[in-house]
DNA sequence: CACAGAGGGGAAGGCGCTTTCCTCCGTGCC
DNA sequence: GGCACGGAGGAAAGCGCCTTCCCCTCTGTG
């Protein structure tokens, strides 16, 4: 079979001499079109391409089809769970239609969205699914924006799992929804004096859940001060830092919220080293309902997100012809009472 | 500036054309090359490209220089913070060299990676970095072998994290010098009656880890029976359910060893959800020290590896240029001893 | 002032592949 | 037997870009 060794670069005119056939009948028989080539053509190019390890250049291909079968994801951090779990969902999706996935990383740095979505037209991606909160930065937005736009104008699709910031397919995480109804279903629980964890500042994410969760105090009489809610980072030192600035000021607190998952564990963290007994001193909650995390003791409270099939349905998104009008997929969060939050006696 | 919106597709003979000037000129003004352009054809071509919008056609670029910037990372899922932590690590590092990173998931089908390092090799990858346990099968590795060659023959360079089974750039994890280590130092804690959480069987990290055990165990004068090795998934779950068949066996158990920390999370929700004490009822180790699960209790001994910094490291040898001795580079883990394992009374 | 040489613009070839378009052959029908 | 038509192979035209090669112009030197 393979007696020849691949030289640096087999192309396909290669296989079509070897095979004695010509450039195009070559293509037809590996690549498939509306033409048929004879069997025993067809045959003697599989073979010949088969000795030659031959391997088409999709870079080539791309060309001249004039389309390619990428799909970018633009994510905060691979290493996050929650935007790892999406990112899952996304490639197993992506797989199943032979689309090949291209993952980059703000690292935090929201700027890099723009950049990653120009480097993505300029790689002809099919579409670019962005994850990832949006920021309170006018600029910013704008600019993604346009990039967005130039992106859809060169023919690719774009979808957001974000809040609705940009006129593009989005995913909206209804956040303040679901933080208003974890904080009423606290406060049936008993509790009345919150803090919040509510990291980042200009993270919309980040804000709406805090607001939420405030909204949903008041509604049962509950107001939360100003002074109760810490920012912070928007990961687990963030949590960390923000639960022990609470427990320094001396606030008379009986349940923080951390307005994500990995917060609240760096929230729980703070407490043990604190000498707080958990859940009896303090109760805690989060939000995502990260995996990794449901065996963490005592069980977190949270808002659970499908974040799997969000990557999913990013990707059939993006798949969909585009309309009009960009679509609005509204996913709601539901409530996860656990252990970490007992009823309070 | 935009006046002129961006058609389907703007190139750069119409750069070039706007600016008034050749194609090549506009190629070098905007590409930079040997050859120096007049400051101010240079200065047209950049407002053009800029009124266009122009973006390059990467693909048409790859090809013209005949290579890409591509790097393909292929590992078993990023949901697995062990995969996506390594992940993350190699995509930062890509980022200081401005270089793509492509990934792709087997999802525990290590046949898949041959398939994806083909892909890649269609692709034109500069590199790809492989990442996960080899398995126990020859047909599997040879085939995988010969699809790396081929890969390399087109010019590509190629990395492995793993185990030392393909002849390629390779940083190997002393899976069984670290379990060794962990035995060692848990016999010195006072633990006699071990338990294997073992994983699948084919895996040689599962293997490797729990021949290294039993090693350092025998060492102490420990046999561990076949009776306390369970093997499973690999996973969570996998943990969760050998634990349970465990302590379903009623074997005689102060301490057991799963072969990764998430399985060892598994572990403890089953001894949880059994009602044994933790770490009075049962000790419990891991390996990998995965961050997020730093933070559970009680915190888990572990073999701390340097999971982001192998992705980095995996990135350099793939951006060295290759020996004619494919590189090995041995790293070794760090038992870290933590409340899962106290010293026994 | 003449000429060599450097600097920089432009035409054109080529990267590997897909896809039209042309051509040839074989079949069926009048 | 002649002609129209369909089926299939092959030549060739791109796809968008980089880069070599050619040539013109401008500068510096003897």
């Amino acid at each position: 079979m393979n007696e020849r060794v691949a030289t640096a670069s087999v192309t396909l005119l290669d296989v079509a001499r070897a095979a004695g056939v010509s450039l195009a009948t070559a293509s037809r028989a590996l690549n498939g079109s509306t033409r048929r080539v004879r069997p025993d053509l067809r045959d003697r190019v599989l073979e010949a391409a088969d000795a030659l390890q031959y391997s088409a250049n999709a870079q080539a291909q791309a060309m001249a089809r004039g389309h390619t079968n990428l799909v970018g994801l633009v994510i905060s951090d691979v290493g996050d769970p929650y935007f790892s779990s999406i990112a899952a969902g996304a490639i197993r999706a992506a797989e199943d239609h032979q689309l090949v996935v291209t993952m980059a990383c703000t690292f935090g740095r929201e700027e890099r969205e723009i950049d990653y979505v120009a480097a993505l037209r300029s790689q002809r991606a099919r579409a670019v699914i962005v994850v990832g909160s949006r920021v309170h930065d006018r600029g910013l937005t704008d600019r993604l924006g346009a990039e967005v736009r130039s992106f859809e104008q060169s023919g690719g699709r774009v979808a957001f799992i974000s809040q609705r910031k940009i006129a593009a397919d989005t995913i909206v995480l209804e956040n303040r929804a679901g933080a208003r109804a974890l904080a009423e279903a606290l406060c049936c629980r008993g509790y009345r004096r919150f803090a919040i964890l509510a990291g980042r500042a200009d993270l919309l994410t980040a804000r709406d859940r805090s607001a939420g969760f405030r909204e949903g105090a008041a509604r049962h009489g509950v107001q939360i001060a100003q002074d109760d809610v810490v920012h912070g980072g928007f990961n687990r030192d963030g949590g960390y830092d923000a639960m022990i600035e609470v427990l320094d000021r001396g606030r008379d607190v009986d349940c923080v919220f951390a307005v994500n998952d990995v917060m609240a564990l760096g929230a729980m963290a703070a407490l043990r080293d604190r000498g707080v007994a958990l859940p009896s001193g303090m109760a805690v909650a989060g939000f995502d309902d990260i995996v990794t995390l449901r065996d963490v003791t005592p069980a977190l409270t949270t808002v659970r997100l499908p974040l799997e099939d969000l990557g999913a349905w990013a990707l059939q998104l993006v798949l969909e012809p585009s309309t009009d009008q960009p679509r609005i997929r509204r996913v709601r969060g539901e409530v996860v009472l656990r252990e970490s939050t007992p009823v309070r006696p």
